[in-house]
DNA sequence: TAATTGTACTTTGTATACAAAAAATGATTG
DNA sequence: CAATCATTTTTTGTATACAAAGTACAATTA
């Protein structure tokens, strides 16, 4: 599938979906002969991939040491959900404005799937419906630099989201609120579906920043 | 004062500038050999920075084909003011909570100098007026990720800024709103800064919409 | 023993080399 | 004369080479 893209976009991608798994941990150190080695490739794509996930934040720059896995604070993480509790808002409200039928149906059903996907109990499933449902509001927008943004945004926070996700007690609330928006949008009602889209990323807020203490507590015990 | 930065980091920034001033144009190629010749430098430093233009949304990659500057649509443009509206308005919210005393005096200060800056008619002290005036504000979130979106975002719009700036019916208006904004941060009233802050990307939109709209015309009469 | 300095080893930063793809040029043929 | 195909040139994509900065470790000295 991908074997025609340059070996560098092949290098960005495995470094960032390695770092966002959280397989490359924060504060590790990203050395360029070794990962060549490990992706058989040369330095150069390596370095290259580097420039990237260095200008969209991931890792961070020493000079003359090289790049090494951005550190994820409690600080930073608020920054981000700052942002995307306006951004999400906004596509809630553009959505409204602009979302086509073809679309509604859509989420319609992806409001549906995510339902039936909490019942499985499976947080695998359960993310991808989550994905699914919100896409669909985020393409509605039809603003590609927002979908961009979002997307960007989103991807700083992927290790927590599914830990965030696993939590069965806040499942009727999700459920809930996804029906709440899907609703809005669909009778065109702005302020209700802006209003729930911050209510959503809130939730989220506390129960990421709920996640975060408990790993630095535990960072700290180790010492 | 770069003399220490890495060479990709000096071209970065160099080749930034060149296309933000349109000393390089829509749909020009960026040809590495050429580039490095003119800047005296391999044509690593020159790649590695194209990676980040890359990511910046600056140029486009064509495989196999190298960087061209990336064109600027009236939709793109939209698209970008349609998320600088939500987040100045963030801005603008969050600095009604977060503003400091000194921060205040320091936004007082940048709205009279503003003010001042409209009467010398000249659009390059009028440009850095607005900027500080605007930097404060931002500053005044606290947020650093946001600070470093609007900047992102902003710069996408760097050429057309300078005309909108230009236009002197605009100026009393301008300073108008930079009071009123003033004036809702420090007594904390943030739906009329939210709203004012929206206001004032409006009007910028319609000016820089103008504005291609007539580059459009020209060109398309070149032909 | 602790601190410091010198040396060997890594690692980055930059330049260059080489292969393969794309573009341009020109020759050949209908 | 036009069109097509071969050939040359240009340009990207990747690998490698080399210099300089940084790091680690050991030996030496106070």
């Amino acid at each position: 599938m991908d074997e025609f893209l340059p070996l560098r976009d092949v290098v960005f991608n495995t470094l960032r979906k390695a770092i966002l798994t959280g397989e490359l941990k924060p504060g590790e150190r990203l050395m360029e002969i070794h990962l060549a080695n490990r992706l058989g490739v040369s330095r150069t794509p390596i370095r290259e991939a580097i420039r990237k996930l260095e200008l969209e934040g991931l890792v961070i720059m020493i000079p003359r040491r090289g790049a090494e896995v951005a550190q994820i604070t409690e600080k930073g993480l608020k920054d981000v959900l700052e942002v995307r509790r306006a951004l999400d808002a906004l596509c809630a409200e553009l959505a409204c404005d602009r979302i086509t039928e073809e679309e509604q149906g859509r989420l319609k059903e992806a409001c549906g799937a995510f339902e039936r996907a909490t019942r499985t109990k499976d947080a695998t499933i359960i993310a991808k419906a989550d994905v699914k449902f919100h896409d669909i509001i985020i393409q509605a927008t039809g603003n590609q630099r927002l979908v961009q943004l979002i997307n960007n945004l989103s991807e700083q926070m992927y290790r927590y989201r599914f830990e965030y996700i696993k939590d069965e007690n806040r499942h009727d609330s999700l459920v809930n609120e996804h029906r709440i928006i899907y609703q809005s949008i669909v009778s065109g009602d702005k302020k209700r579906a802006a209003e729930t889209a911050r209510l959503h990323i809130d939730n989220q807020e506390k129960s990421i920043i709920r996640q975060i203490r408990l790993e630095q507590e535990q960072a700290a015990r180790k010492k």
